[in-house]
DNA sequence: GCTACGTCGTTAACCGGTTAACGTCCAAGT
DNA sequence: ACTTGGACGTTAACCGGTTAACGACGTAGC
């Protein structure tokens, strides 16, 4: 079992846990925060805009759309001119989630953050940005065999 | 959207999605190779026993049991002194998938850890271990109001 | 020796994500 | 005007994980 892949996967799930636990204070699940995230930054996106945005893909979008509908946080409006297109609009108990979520996010940013010294976040930072490209690389790369 | 934490949720991701972009050409998935890499350090333990060296919950790994055996990679017997317990055993089919499974895993390592130089991959682990420890922490307290 | 409790594994229901299949609708070609 | 192809949202089926409920089995107490 190789040790940063491992510990990177442990590290993942503690972390995922602890979020997960930060928003079901506020009647949140994983995932649903960057639904809403999208519509507090534009109300009135289609679900594949939202995929799009979050990095996920269409129907888990729709999916938890369908959550949020029946939490009362976002109604499904039909588009006007485009009757292909859905439109995801935030009800008032959505919009008020906003600022509750992004301070009960930004305390775990800040908890974990402040475990760390300026140097170690700032090269944290820099390190999971080369990860990430690193893995997305090596995906598209086996994707396309021929490249 | 906090950085650390976003950029960390997408990192997961990627690393996540090449992890089971690797496991799949031997006809794995995720998590599959946790429940066997334990297997193929000890035969024949409980799914109780892997479950708590994996770190996962004992549900989530009679069902992952239930998928390899259906693969023809193990076999659930009962344990002769006490009924209440069932043991996986291995067979040939995989225990010949530890080598080239484990040979998977090390080049999808090899290619993350040598994405960073040496000071870099170094700080990497101790700062994952670190946010590990931070994120464990929260969760306990919470589930712990009063410590 | 019987009972009462604790420890197992399994099952069911849920959650978030994926891919594949489908129906609806727009738009462009003929 | 009709047809064809593409874009869109939804549904269904699967996967790995969780918690809660259940049934079978050991074991300690009486």
């Amino acid at each position: 079992m190789p040790e940063l892949l491992d510990l990177y996967g442990k590290t993942s799930k503690a972390v995922q846990a602890a979020t997960d636990a930060a928003l079901r204070r506020h009647g949140l699940r994983l995932g649903q925060d960057h639904l809403l995230a999208e519509l507090w930054a534009t109300d009135g996106l289609t679900p594949g805009e939202v995929a799009a945005l979050v990095g996920v893909t269409t129907p888990a979008v729709t999916k938890t759309a369908t959550v949020l509908a029946n939490a009362g946080l976002l109604v499904r409006r039909p588009d006007a001119r485009d009757r292909r297109l859905v439109r995801l609009w935030l009800t008032a108990a959505g919009r008020a989630l906003q600022g509750p979520v992004e301070d009960e996010r930004r305390r775990l940013d800040d908890a974990l953050s402040g475990a760390l010294t300026a140097t170690e976040r700032e090269l944290l930072m820099t390190t999971l940005a080369t990860v990430r490209r690193v893995a997305t690389d090596l995906l598209s790369a086996e994707a396309t065999p021929r490249g």
